[in-house]
DNA sequence: GGAATTTCTTGAATCGATCAAGTCTCCACG
DNA sequence: CGTGGAGACTTGATCGATTCAAGAAATTCC
């Protein structure tokens, strides 16, 4: 039955004429359960689930996915790449902090009302990135955690 | 006479409580001629103006002045760390997919009409951050120009 | 099922940035 | 003006993330 997960990786694989790979596989089906990974993160999560697969597998195979659209690879500043599906697009990111957990945040306004610079100085803007920064809720908890310590 | 270039280095460490030292000084006079530069351009800068200076040096003296809010760090995705002074905020940035060039983009609706998200997913957001992504007018004529040989 | 192409493995190398220890500079005090 | 101590700078090594290169294995088309 296909369609029962979230989208089928050889399917996916397929559309974008892509070899469909063991490699591939795994990596599409490892970021379907954990969205928002780091390429070490996804590679751990692809041993974990029993597919041989070295290190510089995953970065090329991330690689090449990410060149054809099949995936979308973000770089919050000072943590490793991200990378997630290439869903419904129009959504922007929230990084914590504390531990550079990346969730989605739908795009508030419909479009792109105030995304677009007033004064582009010759460029010819393609795209618009929104990135908002926080603690997230188990930060702020060990945060206060750690004060209370800090305190006694 | 004193405010005579963009902003005097020294009341500027002063004023951050830092030590007034050769390197964070000719870091401040570097950057406020080349603002978005890298640290290894900035390097390249200072010892351009005859002031001898490690690398290390301009890592560290940048990090601390980064640290104490004199300047402001960002990191587009794909190319090293940049930095400029912390003038008045309110501003976002344009970086050339080409050349990683960074320019300045003023803040169109006034204040962050839209720039809260809509489910901070129990995050509290701290700040927002808004990149344009797009070709500067340098590597959109190399680029005609090279699509011209190629069809010749 | 077999051959050609592409992918994966193994190992090294790169780039940006940081760390560590010793030396020198800046600045306050005498 | 001279000296002492905290802090900054130099030198050299190290690190994390990522990419490159060459040979071995897998995938697809026929």
């Amino acid at each position: 039955m296909p369609g029962s997960d979230v989208l089928d990786p050889t399917a996916l694989l397929r559309a974008a004429g892509l070899k469909v790979t063991r490699g591939r596989v795994a990596a599409l089906v490892a970021l379907g359960e954990h969205s928002h990974s780091s390429a070490e993160q996804l590679h751990t999560h692809i041993a974990a689930g029993g597919v041989p697969m070295t290190l510089q597998a995953v970065y090329l195979s991330l690689q090449v996915l990410t060149e054809h659209g099949v995936l979308r690879r973000i770089e919050p500043a000072g943590s490793a790449a991200r990378y997630e599906l290439r869903v419904g697009d129009n959504h922007h990111h929230l990084v914590c902090t504390g531990c550079s957990r990346v969730v989605d945040v739908d795009c508030m306004v419909g479009e792109a009302p105030c995304l677009l610079p007033a004064d582009a100085h010759g460029f010819s803007v393609q795209e618009t990135e929104l990135t908002f920064w926080g603690v997230c809720p188990d930060c702020a908890a060990q945060a206060a955690t750690t004060r209370e310590e800090g305190a006694a």
